[in-house]
RNA sequence: GGAGAGGUGGCCGAGCGGCUGAAGGCACUCGCCUGCUAAGCGAGUAGGGGGAUUAAACCCUCUCGUGGGUUCGAAUCCCACCCUCUCCGCCA
């Protein structure tokens, strides 16, 4: 959510930046409902204030016995609370609209993103590794796991339909493996916190990141309650402090999770329907970070030298991208995106998405921070990104690293997160 | 799922329907004191919203798990829901 007394301040300069996202708002209804607020709110209150003093006397009368004066002055207050009471629900409904308002504007960028339309016009910021030459005819993944056998999509779509992926021996392995690896590297190395949450939570928690009201679509509810299952580890991590004054010596506070992921992929038939790099469930290692305001920028680089840290030591290419403005998330100031070398496909496709979400997400969470010497609690500053994505290190890996034989050479690094096992090869 | 106990400020904890936005403690900040540290002494420290102001000081209002109700007036009484703890049952 933004600020909504800087929206009133800065109302051309909001308008601009959202619409640079390409999404289209109707600032002058939110602005005529917010005046209509703050009026009602004014009359509410100074009824209240009429109220609280009457009644104050009325007590004092009581006090000193003189009951005729008290009833007398008791009756006018009936006819007072009446009229809050009627008021007091038009607030009601005009607050909430009012905050669904302000619920469903997408962050401001930062003044550092590129201004742009589609991932065409994101900018590359780094590429580290070179795209490997192939000297034989080389398969993609959907291939190199049938021949593998680690790869049963057929069987996958038997149990639970279209976009899900059985793994089998050291398919399944080489999932766990990489999530175990990531986990080690970023709890030893860069000084993260191990956490396994749940894997539903609740409408509020979704609301707190930025996914609800805007994005139910993308979510499976649990029928019959109030729960969805998680698209990310994002959400429950995010809301581990929903509700909370952190004191400023506890920041930064950086987590690290793994958790599957559930998405419907609505709108995106047609797009990915082969093979496993988009599912409905994938396993994901998601880092998260609550820092101040003053270097969440900072922050925002060594989150995403943290994640690519982890493709380096696995010896995969890739690349940084910053997103443009229309290619940004919802809740996001600032994204960048790394991308790794997929070879059958002759691109680079994304594996990870590092975001700074300022005070976005914190200012709807309400997870603040007070300063060491002084005053007022202020929003911690959000950000995540993911460490990686699992389903999509796989493919990266089985295209990457396969050889003229059909086999695939596992990277060093995992080689004893595999029991030693140096390669993959057909049965 | 059944029975009981409980949810109060950054934390712990007291609280008769009106003088309680809330005792007391801890923590923190500032000052004093001490050669330093610890201790001691004194003062201060909740949040949201609406208004005034160049800004702060300031004024009003709401907030004691959440939402309703009773009442002139609710942390306090009533109802519903949520959560936590203990015991029982069931279960990975």
């Amino acid at each position: 959510m933004i600020d909504p007394r800087f929206l009133q301040e800065n109302l051309e300069f909001v308008k601009k930046k959202t619409s640079e996202r390409g999404v289209e708002i109707d600032f002058e209804d939110i602005t005529r409902i917010n005046e209509e607020r703050k009026r009602i709110i004014r009359m509410v209150e100074k009824l209240e204030h009429q109220r609280n003093i009457g009644s104050k006397k009325v007590g004092e009368l009581k006090r000193q016995g003189n009951d005729e004066e008290a009833e007398k002055l008791q009756a006018g207050l009936r006819d007072i609370s009446e009229k809050i009471k009627e008021l007091d629900t038009k607030r009601a409904q005009v607050e909430e609209e009012s905050k669904s308002n302000l619920l469903n504007i997408p962050n401001i960028p930062d003044e550092t993103v590129p201004v742009g339309q589609d991932d065409s016009e994101n900018v590359e910021v780094k590429s580290w590794g070179n795209p490997r030459k192939f000297n034989f005819k080389f398969k993609d993944h959907i291939e190199i796991g049938k021949s593998l056998d680690i790869l049963d999509l057929e069987r996958a779509a038997k149990i639970a339909g279209s976009r899900f992926a059985l793994y089998k021996g050291q398919g399944a392995r080489i999932d766990r493996a990489l999530i175990n690896f990531m986990i080690d590297v970023h709890t030893t190395e860069h000084g993260y916190t191990e956490v396994l949450p749940p894997f539903m939570a609740h409408r509020e928690s979704f609301i707190g990141t930025g996914n609800l009201p805007k994005f139910e679509h993308e979510l499976f509810r649990v029928a019959e309650t109030d729960m969805y299952l998680i698209p990310t580890a994002e959400v429950p991590v995010t809301n581990i402090h929903r509700e909370e004054t952190l004191s400023e010596g506890d920041l930064p506070k950086k987590y690290v999770a793994y958790t599957p992921c559930f998405r419907k992929e609505a709108g995106s038939y047609g797009k990915d329907v082969h093979g496993i790099m988009r599912q409905h469930q994938f396993n994901k290692v998601e880092l998260v970070k609550f820092v101040t305001p003053e270097n969440s920028y900072d922050e925002l680089e060594t989150l995403t030298n943290d994640a690519a840290r982890i493709l380096e030591l696995l010896k995969i290419p890739y690349r940084v991208v910053v997103l443009c403005t229309g290619e940004m998330g919802f809740s996001s100031a600032k994204t960048y995106d790394l991308e790794v070398w997929v070879p059958s496909e002759n691109r680079y496709r994304e594996i990870s998405s590092c975001s700074n979400f300022e005070d976005f997400q914190a200012r709807r969470a309400n997870i603040r921070y007070r300063k060491k010497n002084s005053g007022k609690p202020k929003y911690v500053h959000t950000l995540n990104g993911s460490g990686l994505a699992i389903g999509r290190t796989v493919i990266a890996i089985l295209e990457n690293f396969q050889s003229p034989d059909g086999s695939v050479t596992i990277p060093e690094v995992l080689v004893s997160y595999m029991g030693g096992e140096e390669r993959i090869s057909p049965p």
